[in-house]
DNA sequence: CGGAGTTTTGAAGGACGTCAACATCTGTGG
DNA sequence: CCACAGATGTTGACGTCCTTCAAAACTCCG
């Protein structure tokens, strides 16, 4: 991945940028130099916070290279993971669109490398260059969708459908192809795998344990792999076992 | 409720648009004319969808009086609640504003007052006014943290403080003082409640029985009244009983 | 090799859903 | 005005999915 490396050029970067990223979807070739310029460059080492849940609402990121986790702590300590975030996608834009505190914590989960913007410079995009502003919303709306389909699944899927359904949001996410199947491309304890799903590490344990007796995962520790793509879908939508 | 007159006049609807309405927040008296110039207004009985999940993104609505009711279906027919809208709130604009299919459906409670804006004509709208746009944003935020809350809620709480917590939020979207209490505004089944908060209906009817014998709900056939707030809370928050 | 973090596995218990029956209310039509 | 049907709400008994508690095995890293 070229952004490893600490001193890539500007024109490396923006030709990266140029594609694939749905923030500047549709954005002419000068919007996107000017918003490029108006961004720092910031590197956060793996553990480390971006931000705080309940935080002033002061900077906006693209994620060039590396993984965040996005998670809400309750008062008494618990804790949920409302998303991954990879390269090319944004984070904190609920809280500086909004101009509210960040309504979660994001962690860096490996070496990570972003694109920060201070709100007033997104302020200032997004009035110049209409189409940014419209992009995030579209962003917005596909997350809100998302957090959406989850909560109905929480209501009303019992907790292998949901792990299921969560596998499969990752592998779109985060899948890697192997010779024997898709990985997860992360590091993913089953700790965490409970929290996305609202279970406890100990039913992810069994279950995927089963699933493991079946040939349908593989993996180790804080690795899942998946060897039968088309079962865990039958299990996520709850079909009846094809022979 | 000036609106609940089918022949109000344009001058008596843009007073009352004038405050108190997120959308229009912060925007300049001519954008408001201008937006209002391009809206349809539109009447619904109680019963009648709004829009459908699935259904392509045709227009946007700002809710002149009466309530919708937001739900989703699994492709089982189990049922959620996503949310209640009211009067100055807006509806369909994760849809609209993302370009994409309606993620829910809109049924509207009780008869219900509608201002409608094309897809096209909401986009001309934010792209000349983008304070517009920056309202919307500042909602959908709104909304998206009200969401991963009650992802959080259902993850991490049991029964009892979930329905506290959506009675709760209800008060503070449609309580109205009564001599006694605060009621809920609307007709509020108790299969309606289980839907909102990820339960069944015998539980639901279970635990406000039990609050009812503590004083600290009342109310009868779809109808919900807080008596003692603060008893309520106090099961939200898992206070310890204060004497 | 030791220690911390992660994962597995078993057993017990409980919160809540499911099933079932009944009560209550509302509206409709005779 | 009453009877009836259908929707809504109540309540009890029972079962079960999943959490909680507990302990041990495994893995990685210094």
């Amino acid at each position: 991945m070229v952004f490893m490396s600490d001193v890539i050029s500007r024109n490396e970067m923006l030709t990266s940028l140029r594609t694939g990223v749905p923030l500047f979807e549709g954005l002419p070739e000068e919007a996107l130099q000017h918003a490029i310029s108006l961004a720092q460059r910031r590197r956060l080492e793996q553990g480390e916070l971006l931000f705080r849940q309940g935080g002033a609402p002061e900077a906006f990121f693209l994620i060039l290279a590396g993984r965040l986790k996005i998670g809400q702590t309750t008062p008494e300590g618990q804790q949920i993971i409302i998303r991954y975030l990879g390269p090319r996608e944004i984070a904190g834009c609920v809280a500086v669109c909004g101009g509210m505190p960040y309504p979660a914590t994001a962690e860096a989960i490996e070496t990570t490398w972003l694109l920060e913007w201070t709100r007033a410079r997104m302020a200032e995009l997004s009035g110049r260059y209409p189409a940014i502003a419209m992009a995030a919303m579209r962003i917005m709306g596909g997350r809100m969708t998302e957090l959406q389909d989850r909560l109905r699944e929480l209501h009303t899927d019992p907790v292998e459908r949901r792990i299921a359904h969560a596998l499969g949001r990752l592998v779109v996410q985060a899948g890697r192809r192997t010779g024997s199947g898709i990985e997860i491309d992360f590091p993913l304890p089953r700790r965490d795998l409970a929290e996305m799903t609202g279970t406890t590490l100990h039913t992810v344990s069994r279950t995927l344990a089963r699933w493991e007796a079946e040939g349908i995962v593989g993996g180790g520790r804080q690795r899942v792999a998946i060897l039968d793509p088309l079962g865990l879908v039958r299990i996520a939508e709850d079909l009846p076992a094809a022979s």
